[in-house]
DNA sequence: TATCGAAGTGAGTAATCACTCATTATATGT
DNA sequence: ACATATAATGAGTGATTACTCACTTCGATA
């Protein structure tokens, strides 16, 4: 199956839509986010999809609606579902050594851009123009995370395995140094030539440095 | 003086503009980093900077011409000169510990991005859509500031100040470090109450750990 | 098989798009 | 003061925009 077919398919897996309604979101993932919104018709959304205008606006009363049906269900279930649902399951498993955390999120959080990245080059894009997204972004994360991440980080404290600094301070060095990784890796520079492997140890360790305890330090 | 007015003067001191062409370029700043390219229109620009559609393009053959007239000369003078001489400067200083050096750094980026935060917007947003930008870019930051910085590291690491990692990782862990930071203090979450002092403090102790020699380890 | 609501259509809408061009205003050098 | 060039204008261009609507097709139920 094909990457953008995949997309929707995972997206909107529980709705019952017509055939012609996943092409039209098929197409409008796609063209959004290789040209963005603002440059994509919906004319050539009917072209691409194989659908007449029409039928694009029987479904989403407005352009602007057919991009919120695409990135809200996406914050929603992808940030409701996966993100939450899996990091908790991470934070469930007791990882012993906190490097361990770091490596399994990695690699989580690789997956879910790989998979959906056309999707996060889109949010990406609209995020500035579109207040009413930017709130609901944050409100998902301040909700669901970061009580979470902060009670992880206070555990690890308390067994010795992380610096008494401000568990927001970790949490923010983690998340800036993983994203900003998987960013340059994913979204900036993904046609050069990578090792994945080693890189990820390195960033590891480098991070385990700035933030874990001097007497648990990795030796390198 | 206000805002895009400063930052046109900053970029064209050197060309005698007509005041319309200016103007033009001011309210181009303005619109394009609110609005965005695409969904910004020439008249919606003749509008705004008080001139006939039609002298824009007088001066800019097409819109793409125009958004290149403020794009291209940002990258080659203000990434030239501000971005490279100024870290050239910094680096000249010879900072006795990393840390100052990386301190100065992260002072010399916070001001160029408040300065110019409407123009680095517009270059994020267009990055994506236009392939000789981001060689452009790529090249700049690839010809001019890759081999001085591996330079610095690698004296850092021969007065044992600096973890013997390779060069590429260091730098870019400590790149990734101070533009996420000022990414999100600035672009993402600017509204955000900040202690600028504390948190670059707390930055740069996570840094430094994360690749300082543990024998000049700053102690917390 | 008849019925009926939903799905799909495509020609048509006014508005707006980037851009042109003949004309007018302004500046400069002699 | 005059000539010449450049700057500026704004009405006008065809193409394209998001969106409408009267109509047809489809599919399920009775």
């Amino acid at each position: 199956m094909e990457r953008f077919e995949l997309i929707v398919q995972t997206l909107f897996e529980s709705n019952n839509l017509t055939e012609k309604q996943r092409q039209i979101l098929k197409a409008a993932v796609q063209l959004f986010s290789e040209k963005g919104y603002a440059a994509t018709s919906t004319s050539e959304i009917a072209k691409l999809a194989q659908v007449a205008e029409g039928t694009i606006f029987r479904h989403y009363r407005t352009k602007k609606e057919l991009l919120l049906a695409i990135v809200g269900p996406f914050m929603e279930k992808i940030a409701d579902s996966y993100i939450v649902n899996d990091l908790t399951n991470l934070l469930k498993k007791d990882y012993q050594r906190p490097e361990d955390l770091l490596s399994a999120i990695i690699e989580n959080r690789r997956d879910i851009i790989v998979q959906f990245l056309p999707l996060l080059k889109i949010i990406l894009q609209e995020l500035p123009f579109h207040p009413e997204l930017r709130e609901h972004f944050l409100q998902l994360i301040s909700d669901n995370m970061y009580h979470r991440v902060v009670e992880v980080i206070n555990d690890y404290q308390q067994k010795g395995m992380l610096k008494k600094l401000p568990p927001t301070a970790i949490a923010k060095f983690a998340i800036t140094n993983i994203l900003g990784h998987l960013f340059t890796r994913y979204v900036l520079f993904p046609h050069l030539e990578w090792d994945d492997v080693r890189d990820t140890e390195q960033l590891i360790q480098l991070i385990m440095n700035g933030i874990g305890n001097s007497d648990s330090k990795v030796e390198s």
